[in-house]
DNA sequence: GCCACGATAGTG
DNA sequence: ACTATCGTGGCG
């Protein structure tokens, strides 16, 4: 297998929607115990500064999310519920708060197209736990990112997930995937649809 | 010092 | 629709 070179601190450090778009298709490379396993990202969520009512970003820079605040490039982990992992890629320039939830991916290297659906079960497939916050995804250690040269794929686009209570923020087209993907997370496939429809029409805004 | 509440996932 | 389970942060 060809080693695949980590994406530069460059890539992340722009404006988080941005990055956040081109992050579909990419690779994750998942160094641990001497194996090493890929894993293509297939949906992920932009959250950013302050403003944005719905991201953890939004008392300012507290013990937890002062990485968010922070140079970008680096992995933000957080516990959630008592009992999930949730990473996160920091970015924007150094003092900008922003940050890449990453919310699913198909493994490249055979198993179950399942275990790495959600946020959740993301972290838990690949083994990364709050232990890895702070690990630097520009170089090509035990978490990185590549571009292995697949073809960007079509995005669709809805409201993030889990984000109710955040007024206005919560409508807001900030969850990008790749289309027609299998491995797109949500209860009865949801987000495989081309975005912003839902199957049930309205029921809110 | 308390206490309410999640950027979830599996079951009923 | 319900809940397991705990760190964070708001508030006093």
């Amino acid at each position: 297998m060809a080693r695949l070179a980590p994406l530069p601190r460059a890539f992340f450090a722009r404006p988080t929607i941005e990055v956040a778009r081109d992050l579909v298709g990419k690779v994750l490379v998942r160094r641990v115990g001497g194996r090493e396993r890929r894993a293509r990202i297939v949906e992920v969520e932009a959250y950013l500064g302050p403003r944005d009512a719905a991201s953890h970003a939004r008392h300012g820079p507290t013990k937890r999310v002062a990485i968010m605040f922070g140079p970008p490039g680096f992995l933000y982990v957080y516990l959630i519920y008592g009992m999930h992992h949730c990473m996160n890629f920091v970015t924007e320039t150094d003092g900008v708060a922003g940050a890449v939830l990453i919310r699913a991916a198909e493994p490249l290297d055979g198993g179950d197209a399942r275990e790495l659906r959600g946020p959740g079960k993301l972290c838990l497939g690949l083994g990364v736990t709050v232990a890895d916050k702070g690990t630097d995804l520009t170089r090509a250690a035990a978490l990185y990112v590549a571009d292995d040269g697949a073809p960007p794929p079509r995005l669709g686009r809805s409201p993030r997930i889990g984000v109710d209570y955040a007024g206005r923020w919560a409508a807001r087209h900030l969850r990008f995937f790749a289309r027609d993907h299998a491995s797109v997370s949500g209860p009865r496939g949801r987000g495989t649809l081309s975005g912003a429809r839902s199957r049930r029409p309205s029921r809110r805004t």
